[in-house]
RNA sequence: GGGCGAGUGGCGGAAUUGGCAGACGCGCAGGAUUCAGGUUCCUGUGAUCGCAAGAUCGUGGGGGUUCAAGUCCCCCCUCGCCCACCA
């Protein structure tokens, strides 16, 4: 009988489904593992990358289901966005008939993959059942001050009339049309996440199970940075505050600088002699694209006419203004050290300023700021401290003088929540002349999506263009009212959703908190790394809000983290745009999708990205189709007793299994594979030569359980063929016996000098002693030694013995 | 510019602790089966020298520690990713 994939594949995916295998639920007495593969943008066909990431999740979740655990994996769609929104502008279909025909693509594509979900949760986000408490918890961020409007500089296509997300603006250029990218002020929604950047910060260190690289990533993204801010005095009136890392510098303070945008800016060159110049210089940076921005090697800025005092020794120093000062660090202000600051040293070339060194640079040191340590100079009753004794000394007289006092800035944002455009959760909001910005009730809710003709963005949401949207009454005063337009990023939906599934179909609340409450935190939860930044801050960030609401029991989302590599091909990474993909239907379909899954954990290393050969599937197929014969044989089985033959074959088989299992513990799924390899080849061998029908039947078991989460539809065709039962998915994992899996025989190397000159096979428990006799009788070894004194003997019984002559 | 990774055969990769470098797979070569191609099976496959036994070299480059280094330390080169005028 040959090894018929497509029978086989569909046979088993049928049956899981029909018994609701994974089909789980809180009330159960096993430990819970609660494992989320990162939901996907429907975008209509599975890639490589899908499969990738759905093959670790589904070997997971069957694993730990067969170790006893109550698995819950359930899946979903994220299915607003701007991708959905493109594609039908370009195809002249309505997002939601586009997106709910991918949906359903997708499910059956994923479903041939045979992992197995809990499909009774299924989610999507543009479901107004879904997206109603994407509303509801914008309401609550809003009433405790965490969502707020203001203005904001938007990347802005002037052809298309759009703002455009950083995604879409290429090398400066709008990602449609190629049109230069400006920047211009738009009132924006934003939610609060620096009011929880300390917390966010701080909790990064309990994330033990998370790789470090993401770790490191978003420490450096909430970019913490201590230091003080101060008030500085402008000369005739005024001052500003600025904000520094070194106040210990503050001596070595040559002249200031202003952002363009800078409230003061405008008071200071009124009447300068430099106002002109001053004022083409912001209309400049105001201006500037994107292109220009990155193509501005060199600092530029411009003098404004008036001078600043330096606190410590009043010493009058000139402000300027550049454009390398942003506005939306700081205080965008700065005291500008040109000693010891790189940035600060160019521009006081370029103009000519004064530098003062106020840190003592290492002999020959030339050119150049120094911003290492060294004793303090030129600094007066800082002189002779060093850095940190500096800075906490001018710190304390700063306080003491009334000026300002140490202070940590950060460097994340807030979240830009809106967009204008219509594929998104509409804000429940309503401007009211009256009332201003009024919630909408949450027994209104939801605001729902309206179906319209032309979502082309112009400038505006589309939604503005629809009265019947737009005209409304203001819940307040019943006065006429219109309604907020924009819509939500998608980050915000994808912030919450794990905390859905749970309680995926609860119509009064966006969940009982008994169910999270059991499930939560993710005990697993698998995705790109290119999330490992955005989608995973908001998703603590609103775990934590849903924490301090009382909502959640966890203040992390995600106990272990994995993030797993991109699928490469000819160097690039597989993508419809680049033409270089392989479908995996396809392969479903000449190979199977067990060859494709055992494929993809043999490629390499989860975590490095992966190059794809053509022919690598056409050797997981070989393999599966060699274990298949295995549970073909129709010979004759020996009636003779177990020997040497039969207990070399299942001590290995118990190896394989230790192996196997602490493999999948620390994802090493790539090495899994060849072990399981070699004890199928080994079975094959060991059939050839008079085998026992016990000893084939139990390592045959064995093999069966340690396929099942990586070829699950094979493993369970030949377990219920070898008659072991009827459905592998809810046996137990199996043990392994130290004792058997114990190597009765090891290869002894034998090294004169550190070279290897002779090997042979001992037992394993042979003592020093032994071994260097053994190793000593050999007559390659007395060659080698050639009579010479030997010095010294290491001896590492069983594997190793070391002359050293 | 900053941060984090990674460099091992023709290719993907293996080598939990410093202890046989190259497991396993792909590819390639030879052979068997076959009318032939494909499939399947067997054998070989880091480089150099050698009929062979074997020897020497070999994990990006250079130095070092060690009886022993892909693995540890120092310097350098290359590539990838992320962030980037963050004061």
């Amino acid at each position: 009988m040959s090894y018929d994939h497509k029978a086989i594949e569909a046979k088993w995916q049928g049956r899981w489904e029909s018994d609701g295998t994974f089909y789980v639920n809180a009330d159960d007495s096993r430990p819970k593992f609660y494992n989320v593969c990162m939901y996907p943008y429907p975008s209509g066909a599975i890639h490589q990358g899908h499969v990738r990431n759905y093959t670790y999740g589904d070997l997971l979740t069957r694993y730990k289901r067969m170790k006893g655990f109550n698995v819950l994996s359930p899946m979903g769609w994220d299915s607003f966005g701007l991708n959905a929104e493109n594609a039908a502008i370009s195809s002249g279909i309505h997002p939601r008939i586009n997106t709910e025909a991918n949906i359903e693509t997708m499910k059956s594509q994923i479903k041939q993959l045979g992992s197995m979900y809990d499909w009774s949760r299924e989610l999507a986000s543009h479901h107004p059942d879904f997206y109603k408490w994407d509303q509801w918890l914008f309401l609550e961020l809003f009433e405790r001050g965490l969502a707020y409007k203001a203005e904001a500089p938007v990347n802005w296509c002037p052809k298309d009339q759009t703002v455009l997300a950083n995604e879409q603006v290429i090398d400066g250029l709008c990602e449609r049309c190629g049109t230069e990218v400006v920047h211009k002020d738009l009132e924006q929604w934003f939610f609060k996440i620096t009011e929880y950047a300390d917390r966010l910060l701080a909790d990064i260190d309990k994330l033990e199970q998370w790789p470090d690289r993401v770790r490191t990533m978003q420490r450096n993204w909430i970019g913490r940075s201590e230091g003080a801010q101060f008030t500085i005095d402008v000369d005739g009136g005024g001052s500003f505050d600025a904000f520094t890392t070194r106040p210990d510098t503050i001596f070595g303070m040559t002249f200031c600088v202003l952002a363009p945008e800078h409230p003061l800016v405008e008071r200071l060159i009124v009447g300068s002699e430099t106002e002109q110049s001053a004022r083409d210089y912001i209309a400049k940076a105001n201006r500037a694209t994107e292109i220009e921005r990155l193509a501005e090697g060199e600092k530029t800025g411009v003098f404004t006419g008036a001078h600043a005092i330096n606190p410590v020794n009043g010493r009058k120093v000139p402000i300027y203004i550049a454009d390398y000062v942003l506005m939306s660090y700081g205080t965008g202000a700065i005291m500008a050290v040109p000693g010891q600051d790189q940035r600060d040293w160019d521009f006081a070339e370029k103009y000519g300023i004064e530098i003062i060194r106020t840190v003592q640079p290492p002999d020959g040191w030339e050119g150049e700021a120094y911003t290492g340590e060294g004793p303090t100079i030129n600094s007066d009753f800082l002189d002779g401290l060093d850095m940190a004794a500096a800075k906490e000394r001018i710190i304390s007289w700063m306080v003491e003088n009334g000026i300002g006092d140490g202070t940590v800035n950060f460097r994340l944002r807030d979240w830009l929540v809106s967009r204008q455009r219509y594929w998104g959760s509409p804000i429940p909001i309503v401007n009211c002349a009256n009332c201003g910005l009024v919630p909408v009730p949450e027994a209104d809710l939801p605001v729902l999506l309206p179906d319209i003709e032309d979502y082309l963005p112009k400038g505006r949401s589309p939604l503005a263009a629809d009265d019947d949207f737009v005209n409304t009454t203001c819940p307040q005063c019943d006065g006429p009212a219109t309604r907020e337009t924009d819509t939500l990023d998608t980050f915000v939906d994808s912030s919450w959703y794990f905390f859905r599934y749970p309680d995926a179909h609860n119509d009064h609340a966006m969940f009982d908190k008994s169910q999270p409450a059991y499930w939560m935190p993710l005990d697993q939860y698998i995705g790109g790394v290119e999330h490992a930044i955005l989608h995973l801050l908001y998703a603590r960030f609103i775990t934590k809000f849903l924490y301090d609401m009382g909502m959640s029991t966890v203040e992390e989302p995600f106990s272990r983290l994995f993030t797993q590599g991109m699928i490469t091909l000819e160097g690039a990474k597989m993508s419809k745009s680049k033409g270089n993909v392989v479908d995996p239907v396809d392969l479903f379909k000449s190979h199977g999708a067990d060859a494709l899954r055992l494929y993809h954990l043999f490629m390499g290393p989860p975590t490095d990205d992966a190059a794809w050969n053509e022919n690598g599937i056409d050797g997981t197929r070989r393999f599966l189709e060699r274990v298949w014969k295995i549970a073909n044989v129709e010979g004759e089985f020996s009636a003779r007793s177990e020997d040497e033959k039969d207990r070399e074959l299942l001590g290995l088989a118990h190896r394989t299994v230790r192996k196997v299992t602490e493999d999948i513990d620390r994802f090493h799924f790539n090495t899994a594979v060849p072990a399981l390899m070699v004890l199928s080849n080994e079975l094959g061998d060991y059939l050839s030569d008079e085998p026992r029908e016990e000893t084939y039947k139990e390592v045959l078991r064995l093999l069966l359980l340690l396929l099942s989460p990586m070829t699950p539809h094979l493993a369970h065709e030949m377990w219920e063929m070898g008659g072991f039962g009827e459905m592998l998915a809810i046996e137990p994992w199996p043990e392994w016996d130290e004792d058997l899996a114990r190597e009765e025989t090891v290869t002894l190397v034998v090294q004169v000098n550190g070279k290897v000159r002779d090997r042979f096979d001992v037992s394993a428990d042979i003592t020093s002693e032994q071994a260097e006799e053994r190793a000593l009788a050999s007559d390659r070894i007395q060659e080698w030694i050639d009579g010479q004194e030997v010095k010294r003997v290491i001896s590492r019984p069983p594997h190793l013995v070391n002359f050293v002559v």
